[in-house]
DNA sequence: CATTTATAAATTTTT
DNA sequence: TTTATAAATG
């Protein structure tokens, strides 16, 4: 993705633009909208832009890029220092939204009422306090079911980011749920005034008062004039609230850029519309409209097949994509008896493209859901082939990890209630009532400016618990105090989290399965934390841009090594790989049986196809396994269900597929085999409580 | 009365 | 693997 088009040296980087690109790096300013096709350059024309503007005089902290990931902003910078031989990656804003939410709100938000040295929760974390909450109301203890805490967690944040009522949004996305809205609604209410009471910011709450903070009558002008030229990357996949802020930022002669491709609009689900993209001249007056669509990507024929996939989308922006690249080779539909010969096929598929030359990460397996490769991933280890996974599992979600993190955040910030209660059930014989109680008497709630420490309290003063529970309960306010000790001299933040792990140990081997190995997992996070210059800075870097999976953490040893690549097709987004396999390109698996109900999620995930489809450069290989083993086989061993060929290929869009069946004439191969071989990176562990 | 243990049911995609 | 509910235990 971040290769230049062929030819490209850093001295003649200019020369290998094309003209639309061309036009796009160089245009002086004002509001442009950049139209890329999948595949048609258009990070590297992002990363040449920076480097145009640079050479042109712009000083690079006047810069301010807007990715979907710190990674991408990382690389992009980096490549545009290259091209211009300086330094552009430490003194560029760049990074997600998210994240320079962030960053601002902690030099600048004073004047709304935030102070510097907030914390910032995930989602879990909100889905847990919202759980606190409801706990405490109350509510759904009754008959009537109330919805569950990640459920009140996502109707919140789309209120926030879609910017609409509750009501609506319950009505349309949550319709189950009308009947509570009374209490939902209180929830929420409860939630903000905890958010605001423990300093405490979410996801949300980044982009919200960064809203708030440009459009303060006192300081909006200062962070408008930060910067003299905001790019944004993948501008389909923001939302209402993200257009606000950009809106916000800016002034009629100032200077934006936005860089997408309605096709590839993938993330409605956390509220982004494509809306913005589509209706971003009419927001911003005197916009600038290029176009990219020449594709450096795909050989003809597989560009042949994703165009005429998407071009049964009725809601779509006319764009041809064409391609110089030679080679005529079509892409294959596979159509395999059942799941077992799915796998089967993409292994020796693999293998073959490995013989012919193309090593293991330039190929890539593609799926709908992080689950769809438990299969595949299990013969892939019995064969020995070493894989990553993308996407599913991370390693923040572990439960183990997020026990560690608790510890090093009530240190950061003694009044995380969430944080308290996660530690708190974790000592053996204390639940959720005396962890509430004890939460009470330490003053957690309490929140007097000049009140004493809840962490010193419980050190000084220990609550009254059942007996069995008082010992570990000692050790947990050693360690606390140890943590948050001296704030002027804050010990290392690996040597706190070693701290926290000593006193974690005898929980882990308790409570979970294969304690040691997520007891290295531990380790593994004081290594990444030895390198972060404060306690606050490492937990907002791992919440905002979280490691993917343990395999990040590993290190350089795995780097020379060959290994094939795993990935939800989310995860794919702006990658690409000589070889793609998409395996379960069945209906009910994409389109998702849960993404039926409404006409605009069954288009979207015509777009999630799409994306799959254009991330292969030389070869793509469809799989459509026509027999599902069912979920929970009732004493039958063979039941299953049958399934068709995705609705996005119907027969005009197959017959530019080379169709062909695996494993007619053979055997299916022997699926008792002990499964050996561990691959490289399994991602983390995944043990399951005792 | 509170906590732990057992059992059953459901599980998209992610900053 | 997580989460809600029910039964068993302290």
């Amino acid at each position: 993705m971040f290769d230049p088009p062929q030819g490209a040296s850093p001295a003649g980087w200019r020369d290998a633009l094309n003209e639309q690109q061309r036009l796009a790096v160089e245009l002086p300013g004002g509001p442009v909208l950049v139209v890329a096709g999948a595949g048609s350059g258009k990070t590297w024309t992002l990363a040449c832009r920076v480097a145009h503007l640079i050479e042109s005089g712009v000083r690079p902290e006047r810069l301010l890029l807007l990715t979907f990931t710190r990674r991408a902003a990382r690389e992009m910078l980096a490549r545009a220092g290259s091209l211009i031989g300086r330094d552009v990656l430490g003194k560029a804003w760049g990074g997600t939204f998210h994240a320079t939410g962030n960053r601002l709100l902690r030099l600048y938000g004073r004047p709304i009422g935030i102070r510097p040295d907030f914390t910032v929760m995930d989602q879990a974390d909100t889905a847990d306090l919202m759980d606190l909450i409801r706990g405490e109301m109350g509510l759904g203890s009754g008959e009537r079911r109330f919805p569950r805490k990640d459920t009140l967690a996502a109707m919140y944040s789309r209120t926030v980011n879609a910017g609409q009522k509750l009501a609506g949004v319950v009505d349309r996305w949550f319709p189950w749920c009308t009947e509570e809205l009374a209490g939902i609604r209180s929830v929420f209410r409860a939630y903000v005034e905890r958010k605001r009471a423990q300093n405490v910011l979410d996801y949300d709450d980044l982009l919200l008062y960064w809203n708030a903070l440009v459009r303060h009558a006192g300081t909006g002008d200062r962070v408008q004039e930060l910067f003299e030229h905001v790019l944004v990357d993948e501008y389909q996949d923001t939302n209402a609230l993200q257009a606000d802020i950009l809106q916000a930022m800016w002034r009629p002669g100032s200077n934006l850029m936005v860089v997408g491709d309605d096709a590839q609009a993938i993330y409605a689900f956390r509220s982004a519309t494509v809306k913005n993209i589509l209706e971003f001249a009419d927001r911003f007056p005197g916009t600038t409209v290029v176009k990219l669509e020449q594709n450096y990507r795909s050989v003809p024929a597989i560009l042949d097949a994703s165009n005429a996939v998407i071009a049964l989308s009725p809601q779509r922006h006319a764009k041809e994509l064409w391609s110089e690249r030679m080679g005529a080779r079509r892409p294959a539909l596979v159509t395999c008896l059942d799941e077992t010969l799915q796998s089967d096929a993409v292994c020796r598929s693999v293998l073959d493209h490995r013989e012919q030359g193309v090593p293991l990460r330039r190929q890539a397996v593609l799926f709908r859901a992080a689950h769809h490769s438990d299969l595949l991933e299990v013969e892939l280890a019995r064969r020995n082939i070493p894989f990553v996974k993308y996407g599913g599992l991370r390693f923040l979600e572990a439960a183990h990890v997020k026990d560690a993190l608790a510890v090093l955040r009530i240190a950061e910030n003694p009044f995380d209630e969430v944080c308290w209660f996660r530690v708190l059930t974790l000592i053996e014989g204390i639940g959720p009532v005396v962890a509430q109680r004890v939460i009470q008497e330490l003053g957690v709630r309490g929140r007097g400016a000049d009140q004493q420490s809840p962490i010193v309290r419980l050190r000084d003063r220990p609550p009254r618990v059942p007996g069995e529970s008082r010992a570990e309960l000692q050790r947990f306010a050693e360690a606390l105090a140890d943590c948050s000790a001296a704030t002027s001299s804050e010990l290392p933040v690996g040597t706190q989290l070693e701290r926290a792990r000593r006193f974690l140990e005898p929980i882990v081997n308790r409570r979970y399965s294969s304690p040691s190995s997520r007891l290295r997992d531990l380790e593994q996070l004081e290594h990444l934390a030895a390198e972060a210059p404060s306690r606050a800075r490492f937990l907002a870097d791992l919440t905002l841009d979280p490691p993917m999976s343990t395999g990040d953490l590993a290190g350089p040893p795995l780097l020379d090594e060959d290994y094939l690549i795993l990935s939800t097709i989310h995860s794919a987004k702006g990658l690409e790989w000589d070889v793609v396999h998409l395996i379960h390109a069945a209906d009910g698996m994409i389109p998702s049986d849960l993404a039926t109900g409404h006409v605009d999620e069954i288009e979207e995930e015509r777009r999630l196809f799409y994306v799959a489809l254009t991330r292969a450069r030389d070869a793509l290989h469809v799989y459509v396994p026509l027999r599902y083993q069912r979920r929970q086989p009732r004493g039958l061993e063979d039941a299953h269900t049958y399934a068709q060929v995705t609705r996005f290929l119907p027969p005009a869009v197959r017959s530019l597929f080379d169709e062909r069946t695996a494993g007619g004439d053979r055997k299916p191969p022997d699926t008792r085999v002990a499964t050996t071989g561990a691959p490289i990176a399994p991602g983390p562990q995944t043990g399951r409580r005792k």
